[in-house]
RNA sequence: GGCGACGUAGCCAAGGGGCCUAAGGCAGGGGAUUGCAAAUCCCCCAUCCCCGGUUCAAAUCCGGGCGUCGCCUCCA
């Protein structure tokens, strides 16, 4: 049973579906002015293996992930660039889902653009004003933060604690500092739709409230987001859904922790990141999914050099394993009723894996819990395979093949499409292993040796195995 | 100032009253194997931020500190 830490209520619950057996699930999307950087990346990969690990556990998930392509960001930016807003909006839209495919995060079933969604938000802003929860001013239209009884209650703040802090700017024309804009009024040169309130376009939170309802119902199970993300952004989701409808909106709200970069949260404003594209520059997609898995999604990471390269180094574990075993013969062996100790531990711990991966992922989406599962399994085949050289073989392909079940939600070690050769390389490296080996034969070690390096260097790894040389490219 | 998260080995990181004589990974040291490497195996490497308390029993619960980060303004 999958428990998560809901942020509405402070605590771990158990997770229980509105509809048995189907989640509703929505995760907030970027907006497109720019590249994402690889703090941002953290909810898509996260939230994306949960939704997989959703389905893993059996249950049919409906998954919304915005793309918000309207914004002041992307106004300013435009204007910058000297382009229309709509032109640079789908610019970095293209590039994000580019960017979310080399990370291995899969398509969401919606993925609905503001732009799209302009008419139901003036019906749902128009129905807020009806019902008395929204106001006109001049062609813009705020909510009544007052009017809801529930406000604060996702970030556990009051409306009084809100105005001590004193840093909400005043604006004239709201009747309450506190209340925020549902719909802004368009200057001539911005874009804008018509309403009934004028030439105006969405305020900055309403967008969520309508996608997600729109795509996934009234109520939806989980909605996720960034830390940051929880005031006033998804506060105030909460009111101008629940205002209108009456219903709870959202079940479970889970939030990821943020990303560090020397001490500091990673982020566009404090000018300290790296953009994902870069990253996957130097590090191929699994490492970077290996490195936020290695932390459970609520704490906080630290981005650096040194834990990027812990990543590659494990990661390069699995592989290992994985394609030693492919490496062995596929003869039979003995049967599983004359294992020797390392084959019943072995046996065991395939038999028993799925039960324990399960019990520490339930725990709240618990990945690095999961990971140590899936490495205990990696270190007992290669125990096995260590010590039990004459034993049972297909064994160790059930160990395999059970490492890549629970890998499989993760995005991990489905095996990774290696940087190969061109034929006319591939063929010019086997003439020069096969020389390199008789080399070898004839006692040349100074010789074979420098091939080796020299290849090293150019990253081909060359392993003499076995009495077998194998070799492998290693992209990064 | 208000609200919140976090604090476990050299580093990353699970564990949340007794199975902890604290998983797993990375790095390091010693050994096995290897022509040498690589891969693999074996061994070594922590008393859990501090101080009080609750309990037969606490890394785990409670109180108080200290520290780090976040939110209260656009931000994943």
């Amino acid at each position: 049973m999958l428990h998560l830490y809901n942020t509405l209520t402070g605590e771990q619950e158990k997770f229980e579906p509105l509809e048995e057996g189907k989640v509703r699930f929505y995760s907030c999307g970027p907006t497109v002015y720019d590249y994402f950087h690889i703090g941002n990346a953290r909810p898509f990969i996260v939230f994306d293996a949960l939704r997989q690990y959703l389905v893993f556990k059996g249950y049919e998930v409906e998954f919304t992930q915005n793309v918000t392509d309207l914004d002041d960001k992307i106004i300013d930016r435009a204007e910058e660039e000297g382009v229309e807003p709509e032109e640079l909006a789908e610019e970095y839209a293209e590039a994000y889902f580019e960017d979310l495919d080399k990370l291995g995060v899969k398509e969401a079933d919606y993925v609905p653009r503001v732009t799209e969604y302009v008419e139901q938000i003036i019906e749902h802003v128009s129905a807020l004003v009806e019902k008395g929860y929204g106001y006109e001013v001049k062609g813009d239209v705020y909510f009544r933060v007052r009017e809801f009884s529930d406000y604060g209650k996702l970030s556990g703040r009051s409306i009084d604690d809100l105005k001590s802090g004193a840093r909400v700017e005043v604006e004239a024309k709201k009747e309450d500092p506190l209340d925020f804009a549902l719909w802004k009024s368009s200057n001539p040169d911005e874009p804008g739709w018509e309403s009934p309130w004028g030439r105006g376009r969405p305020g900055w939170h309403i967008e969520c409230s309508v996608m997600a309802q729109t795509t996934l119902g009234e109520s939806i199970d989980i909605h996720a987001g960034g830390h940051d993300l929880i005031f006033p952004h998804h506060e105030n989701e909460i009111a101008q859904s629940e205002a209108r409808t009456g219903k709870q909106f959202c079940r479970y709200w889970i939030h990821n922790g943020l990303l560090e970069f020397e001490g500091e949260k990673m982020s566009k404003s404090l000018g300290n990141f790296e953009y994902a594209r870069e990253v996957l520059d130097d590090y191929d997609r699994e490492t970077v999914r290996y490195f936020y898995f290695s932390t459970h999604y609520r704490k906080p990471l630290n981005f650096s050099e040194k834990n990027l390269e812990d990543a590659k180094s494990a990661v390069n574990r699995v592989y290992e394993f994985l394609s030693n075993v492919d490496e062995l013969d596929t003869g039979g062996g003995d049967s599983e009723s004359s294992l020797s100790e390392y084959g019943k531990n072995l046996l065991d711990r395939i038999e028993t894996a799925r039960d324990r991966f399960e019990e520490e992922m339930d725990k709240d989406f618990n990945t690095p819990g999961g990971l140590g599962v899936i490495f205990d399994l990696v270190k007992q085949a290669n125990k096995f395979r260590d010590k039990g050289k004459s034993e049972n073989r297909h064994l160790l392909k059930k160990a395999k093949s059970k490492v890549q079940e629970l890998s499989e939600p993760l995005g991990l070690f489905q095996g990774r499409e290696e940087a190969s050769a061109s034929g006319l390389e591939e063929d010019l490296l086997e003439l020069l292993l096969e020389v390199r080996n008789e080399l070898r034969d004839q006692g040349d070690w100074e010789l074979a040796d420098r091939m080796r390096s020299e290849l090293e260097e150019m990253g081909i790894e060359v392993k003499d195995q076995e009495g077998e040389t194998t070799w492998s490219v290693d992209r990064n």
